[in-house]
RNA sequence: CGGAGCGUGGCGCAGUUUGGUAGCGCACCUGUUUUGGGAACAGGGGGUCGAAGGUUCAAAUCCUUUCGCUCCGACCA
């Protein structure tokens, strides 16, 4: 592609609307322009890049045996009626109406129609197992679109979806889209992590994300440093280890601690540490009150504690409800003492608290000495807590560090929570009708964009993996004498011809603006040519991530070129 | 939805406190000279100051309403 024709409006700026690198990047490297908030335009560059990652998606999953279709945009409401998720998802979905007055959404996912396809065809277990898939753009009306195309509300993602017979056979589904996702991420030349997650609204038991490991990640991951494991923070269990204690049990005492609500107050308070206080959070859980107890400094993980209820909903007790509730008061609510009929939960670590500090279920007091077991029961103790850097690993002694991840993709395994629903059945072996087993497996394609700038930029622009740039090489003719566009047009003409996608800057500008935009949009090769060069009779080549520059002879400069750049990831 | 901030030529911003009729840099057009890391000079085009209403002799500036965008929290690929 010649630049002088190309749509390429690349920015010397940032746009104020960008906050985050790949944002600020895509923008100014003219890869995308908004529209509105959360969607956006593709431009030819950013599409190629697209295009890039849609055929390394594709290639894996059509590896694996998954096949390729294309589902509508436009479903309708009976289908997610039928489902259930019309008012579940309620708000996520665009929804509108016909001029029958018929109501529709855009889909912000396929679940649904792919099960009410599927379920007309699959009659025998013969059938399976299949696995179909699709890339497609989803629409979303999220609650906060942000960072550009990380969060967008429009976006294209690849989404396949799994039919078995029997558990087994959904393992190994599952497996296999586990092995393509892993393949097509590296074959992207991006460095992702595979962690365990929670399966959230998707429903259905066991799950992994795909996460990108990055500075500007909206999810949590908790790695361990010795083994393998991983997880989203939702997820992350930590180690467990009974504490040693020595201190004595002492006589519980009632102290009057006048407005010292906190754990943070208490504990400067009565000068005690913070682990030694327990931390007593009211709620309901879908309308039903209950009390969690947490070491001081730990932070509750609402999904552990609604997973471990099999709820739906945890809402904070209102002040004004605590003495209707609990019998208690805002502030110094404890267990000891508790209402009968309040569901008491501990997080495991609350069990080796000795001699700690409590609410007295009374305003203004507090309990000193206080002793699970001896001064109060809990109905169950578990690991309820947000592991903290540093904790101690679920599966061996190494220790867990958190840092931020983009999640790029996500496997489900869904069990029949779809089939049941949607009535997708099939006849076994024996004649017996039973329902099918399904899972369900996305990737976020042009998040996928962003995350890759994220781990592939530096202050001077994009970085791409040769496997995802919209092309391979870009040639800087400098100036505009005969010989140099002689000699510029020839290496452009035979790099295409070999197959190499080459951009060939022939714009009217300086040699800085040539530099600075090549830069900026990533190339992985730059060959540059100029009287300087001419004059010593060579091209100069430049790796974009290394910055190595390497002189290449005029003469068999093509064999010399595809050389270089087949050493460059 | 709760909290914070911002809307002024294509982009980035100043001007708003203290009303006086819009400015800077980049980009763009013409010409000349330039040409190895975002050129110089000269000339030029382009703005309902997000929108509506109000106050005033006079509003980008003050008041009211409204729309949009960004950031922090609850949601997801």
């Amino acid at each position: 592609m010649r630049m002088s024709r190309m749509y390429l409006p690349t920015l010397k700026e940032n746009p104020a609307e960008a906050e985050i690198p790949s944002h600020q990047l895509m923008l100014r490297a003219g890869m995308m322009r908004s529209l509105t908030a959360g969607i956006y335009t593709y431009l030819p560059l950013g599409y190629r890049v697209i295009r890039k990652i849609e055929n390394i998606v594709r290639e894996a999953m059509d590896e694996s045996g998954a096949q390729e279709l294309l589902m509508p945009v436009v479903q309708n409401a009976e289908l997610w009626k039928e489902s259930g998720r019309w008012d579940k998802f309620g708000p996520l979905m665009i929804k509108f109406q016909d001029r029958k007055g018929r109501d529709y959404c855009l889909g912000p996912t396929h679940e649904e129609v792919i099960t009410a396809l599927v379920r007309n065809e699959i009659r025998s277990y013969k059938d399976m197992p299949l696995n179909l898939y699709q890339i497609q753009t989803k629409v979303r009306d999220e609650i906060r679109p942000r960072f550009g195309v990380i969060r967008g509300r429009e976006f294209i993602m690849k989404d396949a979806y799994s039919f078995d017979a029997d558990y087994e056979g959904l393992d190994k589904s599952y497996q296999a889209m586990y092995d393509a996702y892993t393949k097509a991420f590296a074959d992207c030349g991006l460095d992702v992590k595979a962690v365990e997650a929670d399966n959230g609204a998707m429903g259905g038991e066991g799950s992994h994300e795909f996460m990108v490991i990055a500075d500007v990640g909206e999810d949590h991951v908790a790695f361990c440093n010795k083994c393998d494991y991983a997880a989203n923070i939702e997820k992350a269990a930590a180690g467990y280890k009974k504490a040693v204690q020595e201190e004595s049990l002492k006589d519980i005492e009632k102290v009057y601690t006048p407005k010292q609500k906190t754990i943070d107050e208490i504990s400067s308070f009565l000068n005690i540490d913070k682990a030694k206080t327990i931390k007593s959070l009211a709620f309901l859980v879908d309308g039903e009150p209950v009390l969690v107890l947490l070491c001081g400094n730990d932070q509750l993980n609402e999904v552990k504690l609604l997973n471990y209820l099999n709820g739906e909903e945890i809402v904070q007790v209102e002040d004004e409800e605590f003495e209707k509730y609990f019998n208690s008061t805002p502030g110094f609510i404890a267990p000891v003492g508790m209402k009968k009929g309040v569901k008491i939960l501990a997080d495991l670590r609350v069990k080796d608290i000795v001699n700690g500090v409590t609410g007295a279920n009374e305003t203004d007091y507090h309990l000193i000495n206080v002793n699970p077991e001896r001064d109060f029961t809990a109905d169950d103790y578990l690991d309820l807590r947000v592991v903290q850097n540093g904790d101690l690993c679920p599966v061996c002694d190494g220790r867990l560090e958190l840092k931020s991840g983009i999640e790029v993709g996500h496997i489900f395994k869904l069990g029949t929570k779809y089939s049941e629903s949607l009535g997708a059945t099939y006849l076994d072996e024996n004649g017996k009708e039973q329902l099918i087993i399904m899972g369900s497996y996305g990737i976020g394609i042009s998040r996928l964009v962003a995350a890759a700038i994220e781990q592939h930029h530096d202050e001077k622009g994009i970085i791409w993996p040769k496997a995802i740039a919209p092309y391979q090489v870009i040639i800087l003719a400098l100036g505009n004498e005969e010989e140099l566009i002689r000699v510029s047009e020839k290496i452009y003409d035979e790099l295409s011809k070999k197959g190499i996608e080459t951009l060939l800057d022939d714009r009217d500008e300086r040699p800085g603006v040539k530099f600075n935009d090549a830069d900026l949009i990533g190339i992985p090769l730059r060959i540059t040519i100029g009287q300087k060069s001419l004059k010593n009779k060579i091209v100069e080549a430049r790796v974009r991530r290394t910055g190595d520059e390497i002189e290449i002879p005029l003469e068999n400069a093509i064999e010399r070129i595809l050389e270089v750049l087949d050493n460059i990831e």
